[in-house]
DNA sequence: GTGGTCTAGACCACG
DNA sequence: GTGGTCTAGACCACA
């Protein structure tokens, strides 16, 4: 679990997953969460992956499809840039929720677990989430 | 979207996901919801197999995993039988949602959401399932 | 793990490896202990297949092994009995333990263990043994 | 009984056992010897299949094995390295060793043998193993 | 009949 | 280039 951070966003990656989709999932969260402002300058494909030590189809793969969520825009000649939108990331936010909790429930309910099962676990995960926090 | 239905269970393949999966998985969730019973005999493979429209590999290779998993066993010249052990399917069952549960939990705070965000969500999709009951 | 009294051989069959293996190697045990003893009349082919619920093809190979190895002989018409020759069990123990040696040494020395550490070893599990023997 | 050098790696295959149990054997005998080091990159699946002239599926099969294992991993696009966690070795050599020494208990009591009978055995066997190296 | 092993060859995702 | 999935078809051990 190896930590870079570059700009205002921390990656973490490692080789068990897809690098690209890795680098689309934390640059999403730290627009998310506001790590990251509207309307600032990503880093350039070309520096994030040297920063990340991957090839740089890699991270364009990823940077692409940031720009089809709506989350960044290219300016020609000048780099890639956070939405401005606040609605766009709004938007973003609850349908990438939706899509995740679908999948969720679909997976607890293939185990034949009820809400009640399901809404104490999770009480119990935040608990223990927030004790361990950035161990 | 094909549904089969092979002995107890009912299968729904598609194409978009390793078919091995797809069986390994509503396998699992037919032996967690109690729909083949403890210590029933399984399709054979190569059963499962024709009556799946795939290759005896593929079932076999789900085969595989599930005896991994203590969900079955292999009585030799015989074929495959559920495990007549309750606490291997609740154990497999607890661990599984565990897993589940904590990549869950993982997305949700990558978007930056509460708990009570995610009990809310959960509660209305949970809702939502049994209104569009076998739709 | 069942456990089934056959004459004054015990076995104890599982499903997870070749039942005429099992069958060979407790018949084998039974002789070399002395707890079938020498010149005596062994079940038949079919009375033990029915006590151990099993095709008599299954026991047939088993005895055809045993006869093979010199531990029984069949006589004509009166069925099969343990051999009446001392030294051929004797040879038969030494033979075979030599082979079980070999195979565990070679086991050990390709996990690259010293001779010191598998008499250690051995050491604490014969003890280990003796302390839950037929628990 | 042909020998292949591949990398640090020797192999020594025959027919009579199955491919992918020989490979996945004697790659762990490395990794626990120490033959090939901690965090070193394996052969690839293609590589080692042309060398050892076997389909790659069949090498695949010893590296999901050894991945289970703990004692590989993969890293995406860029092929098989050995764990560079001395603890996973360690762990998996300590329950393999218990594992292999149980049945070799396990068959030396079958036979009615006592622990010095095994003890000088194996003393012998050992010192003949020196004698007789690389014969 | 059951499952287990192996091959050959195809196509895909990822980097 | 890497590994992952799938198919088709062969042969074997076991019961």
């Amino acid at each position: 679990m190896e930590k870079e951070q570059v700009g205002t966003i921390r990656f973490q990656i490692d080789f068990s997953q897809p690098l690209y989709e890795q680098v689309l999932d934390q640059v999403r969260s730290s627009i998310a969460k506001g790590e990251i402002g509207l309307g600032e300058k990503m880093p350039s494909v070309r520096e994030l992956a040297q920063d990340l030590k991957m090839n740089p189809n890699t991270v364009m793969r990823a940077y692409q499809e940031l720009e089809r969520d709506g989350l960044t825009e290219k300016r020609r000649g000048q780099g890639t840039y956070v939405t401005s939108s606040p609605e766009r990331v709004h938007i973003f936010r609850r349908d990438l929720a939706a899509q995740y909790i679908n999948a969720f429930v679909a997976q607890m309910e293939s185990l034949g677990l009820t809400e009640d099962d399901v809404q104490e676990y999770i009480h119990q995960r935040f608990i223990a989430g927030k004790g361990e926090h950035e161990k």
